[in-house]
DNA sequence: TAGATTGTTAATCGATTAACAATC
DNA sequence: TAGATTGTTAATCGATTAACAATC
């Protein structure tokens, strides 16, 4: 058996774009699927498909393209999705709730098995059927739920002490909406979500149209 | 005066950040700053925000570092913040209505200043002192307000017609919060937010942790 | 068989980093 | 002056694309 290379970050980052196309091709009941035809629909080169694929394996046949469920499939094993994950979720304003109810987190194995928050009339309230707890009950439900994914949606000013307490309690993957670079350790991933910087961005090329 | 390349929209997504890390250091009472202690803050190496600013000008003194207060209203310049930006935003669901009711977006110059909804319960009530209206509105409100930028936060079904409706109206940049990828004109800018594909893009990585 | 499309290699392109002269 | 740090160039690194033999 050949030894395949470590994929890069940026190839991990687009296979759940690549699941959900499948997932989508699927639902219309489409069973064969070029790399041409998938990188239209998610505008992505056929060569990037294929390329990034080969770092997983051989899943398609020349001449013909790919099975579109023997390729969901794999992707949502490699990407460990065969089983679903506990998430805690620290922060339930708006945004928050907002996470905690949406579905599609659940259907896409992500199960939110903690809210936190600091408010006190919150605390013992329930959203999504999950109820809100304090920050002391972190590292037993962590403990108890065996989560290693958490989402901070609470203010800037507290999202780093809020990291600090979640990892420590064996959190190893944060998804941060707080407007704030993290400082942790190597071994914990972090991932932002920052629609404000999005838009700043964006901004600049409006700001140069008809100039 | 010589000329100066464009600059990759890597280095324009970043400038962003480098606003808000130079905002925070200005509440702080920091008045000069190194690219090496910016760096730190927010995780970039030194040469990296050196290379970044140098497509933009000379912002630095040899030696010294940065006037935080000056390189701070450079960027703004830079990124066109100097004005507030009209927004208008479809899809009043929790996600929606968390996104309206949050200042940070006022406070960065983002002002959203239509909402749309199918809803005919929602359509008449007002989120954050604005009206949800009806689709069949956005084409006068983007003209009245002559808004280039759209948040979409409706489901993945109805995010492609809202976006055909929101370019045909003249919206020319979208930040997208439906699971789907878009498919518009050159000319519109379109970025993601896609929680769902963050946190499985961090699954993989989990699921290969003590193996 | 002829046509289509894969998996892979090599070429290209672009972004990051290292290094250092200039200079505060 | 000595020390620090910029702006910039060149070197390195990494990702994307093009091309094509293999083969369904």
């Amino acid at each position: 058996m050949e030894r395949l290379e470590d994929p890069p970050d940026v190839v991990i980052r687009r296979l759940p774009l690549y699941a959900r196309s499948l997932r989508y091709l699927l639902d219309e009941g489409i069973n064969s699927v070029s790399s041409q035809e998938l990188g239209e629909r998610i505008n992505v080169t056929a060569a990037q498909i294929r390329k990034d694929l080969s770092y997983f394996g051989e899943f398609g046949k020349q001449g013909i393209g790919y099975d579109v469920e023997k390729l969901f499939n794999h992707i949502e094993r490699i990407l460990g999705l065969t089983q679903s994950w506990p998430v805690v979720l620290v922060g339930v304003g708006h945004l928050g709730q907002a996470i905690a109810r949406y579905d599609g987190f659940h259907s896409q194995g992500l199960q939110i098995v903690g809210l936190f928050d600091t408010d006190p009339l919150k605390i013992g309230q329930k959203v999504a059927d999950v109820e809100i707890c304090a920050y002391a009950h972190m590292p037993q439900v962590i403990h108890d739920t065996n989560a290693r994914l958490a989402i901070v949606a609470v203010p800037a000013s507290d999202a780093q002490p809020v990291a600090d307490i979640l990892i420590d309690a064996g959190i190893r993957a944060i998804l941060c909406y707080a407007p704030i670079i993290l400082q942790t350790p190597d071994d914990v991933w972090v991932r932002y979500i920052d629609p404000v910087a999005v838009l700043h961005s964006m901004t600049y090329y409006l700001a140069r149209e008809h100039m």
